[in-house]
DNA sequence: AATCCGGGGTC
DNA sequence: GACCCAGGATT
C-alpha cells in the first residue's frame, strides 16, 4: 500500500460524503429492508444507467416492498413490471434469488461474497457490491466505472486478459477495511459523474493531483476501446391486424431465445435478406392487407433489426384464430400484457397508443 | 474465450 | 453511428 494507494480511498471518501447523489436505493440504511432494495437496485443496474433504474426501483419497491412479498410474486407479473428495461433474464433470476433465500436462508440476504455469488444473477461483481453496500463487509466490486477511474489514475493501458488482471489486483490493494459501503459506491460514483467515458470533468475531480493520466494529460484515451464485432442487420415485417380501432392480435414469442415469452405484433421471422410480403405469412391470411408508410430501425445489443409494418382492418373478430398463442387484445388493457419495445413502438407511430 | 441478452443516453 | 451503461449466463 502506497502513498498514492492511501490518497486514492481518503479522497474518494471524503469527496463522497459531501457529493454523492441521493438515490432511492441508497435510503435508510437502518430499515430492515435496505439489503434488500440494494440487492434490486444491483439486478437493476446491471448494464443500465441509473437514471433508467430510478423510476423502475420506486415502482417496483412500492409494488414489493419486502423480499417475502417478492417471493410470493408470480413470474409474470415481475416480468410484466420489468417491461422495457431490457435483459429480461435479470427479472426471472431475481426472482428465483429471492425464493431462495425465502426457503434455504430464512429469509435472510446472505452477507458474503463467497454465498451470494451462488445465487443466480448474481456474479462477480453484483457479489461483491450487495456485501459491501448492503452490509458493509469488505469486498472489492469492480464494475465499469472502477476499470475507468482506477486505469486512468495509475495509468493501466490496454484492454485485454492482462488489463483486468492488472486491475484486479489494484484494486484489491487499495480497498479500505472500512467504511466500505461508501467507498464501493464512491469510486462508482465518481466514474458516472466525474471521471466519465467522455468529457471527463478532471478540474472537479479529488484525484487529480495524483492521477497520472490527469499529468500526462492521457485520459481521453484511457481505457483503451475494445473494438466489437458488427451487429448482424436482419428484416421483418410484422402485421398488425385491428378491429373497430380498438382490439389489436398480439402473439406471444413462444419458444424464442430473445424477448422470450413477450407479446408482440406477429411478425415474420428475422432475416437477413428484405423480407417479403405474402399473405399466407400473416395472422388473417384471407383479410386485406395495406402496406403502412411505417417503417424503422430497433438495436438490441447486438442486431439492428428494420421493421416494415402491414394493417389490416377486420370487421368481424370472429375470425378464427388457429394457434393458441393469438389473442385479440384490446388497446386499453395493453399494459396488463408485457409487450415488445418494438410493438409499442409501432403501434405509437401508428398513433394507436401514446409512449 | 466468445457470444448472447435490451434499450436508452451521449457525443 | 459508435460507444457506454453499478454484468451474468451460456456455449
Amino acid at each position: 500500500m502506497t502513498s498514492k494507494d492511501k490518497f486514492f480511498s481518503n479522497k474518494l471518501l471524503e469527496w463522497y460524503e459531501k457529493n454523492q447523489r441521493e438515490l432511492p436505493w441508497r435510503k435508510n440504511i437502518r430499515h430492515k429492508d435496505y439489503p434488500y432494495r440494494v440487492l434490486v437496485s444491483e439486478f437493476m443496474l446491471q448494464q443500465t444507467t441509473v437514471a433508467t433504474v430510478i423510476p423502475y426501483f420506486k415502482k417496483f419497491i412500492n409494488e414489493w416492498p419486502t423480499l417475502k412479498k417478492l417471493s410470493h410474486a408470480k413470474i409474470e407479473d415481475v416480468l410484466l413490471f420489468w417491461q422495457g428495461l431490457g435483459y429480461y433474464s435479470r427479472a426471472k433470476n431475481l426472482l428465483k434469488t429471492v425464493k431462495i433465500i425465502d426457503e434455504d436462508y430464512n429469509g435472510k440476504i446472505p452477507k458474503d461474497k463467497i454465498n451470494l455469488i451462488k445465487l443466480p444473477g448474481i456474479g462477480e461483481y453484483a457479489s461483491a457490491a450487495i456485501s459491501s453496500i448492503a452490509f458493509n463487509k469488505k469486498a472489492v466490486a469492480i464494475d465499469g466505472n472502477v476499470k475507468r477511474v482506477i486505469a486512468r489514475y495509475y495509468e493501466i493501458r490496454g484492454n485485454d486478459k492482462s488489463f483486468e488482471k492488472k486491475i484486479s489486483e489494484i484494486a484489491e490493494r487499495i480497498c479500505p477495511n472500512s467504511k466500505n459501503r461508501s467507498y464501493t459506491q464512491a469510486v462508482m460514483e465518481l466514474g458516472a459523474i466525474i471521471c466519465k467515458p467522455k468529457n471527463s470533468d478532471c478540474h472537479n475531480c479529488c484525484l487529480k493531483s495524483k492521477c497520472s493520466a490527469h499529468k500526462k494529460n492521457t485520459v481521453d484515451r484511457i481505457p483503451t476501446i475494445k473494438s466489437k464485432p458488427l451487429k448482424q442487420k436482419l428484416n421483418c415485417i410484422s402485421f398488425l391486424t385491428i378491429h373497430n380501432n380498438s382490439k389489436i392480435l398480439l402473439k406471444k414469442r413462444i419458444g424464442k431465445k430473445i424477448l422470450t415469452n413477450q407479446w408482440e405484433i406477429p411478425s415474420t421471422n428475422w432475416k437477413v435478406k428484405p423480407v417479403k410480403f405474402s399473405k399466407k405469412s400473416t395472422p388473417v391470411p384471407n383479410a386485406k392487407w395495406k402496406k403502412t408508410n411505417v417503417e424503422f430501425k430497433h438495436s438490441f445489443s447486438h442486431i439492428d433489426l428494420k421493421n416494415t409494418v402491414y394493417k389490416s382492418n377486420i370487421n368481424n373478430s370472429q375470425i378464427q384464430l388457429n394457434e393458441d398463442d393469438l389473442k385479440w387484445v384490446d388497446l386499453k388493457k395493453l399494459n396488463k400484457y408485457a409487450v415488445t419495445t418494438m410493438s409499442k413502438k409501432t403501434l405509437n407511430l401508428l398513433n394507436l397508443i401514446q409512449i
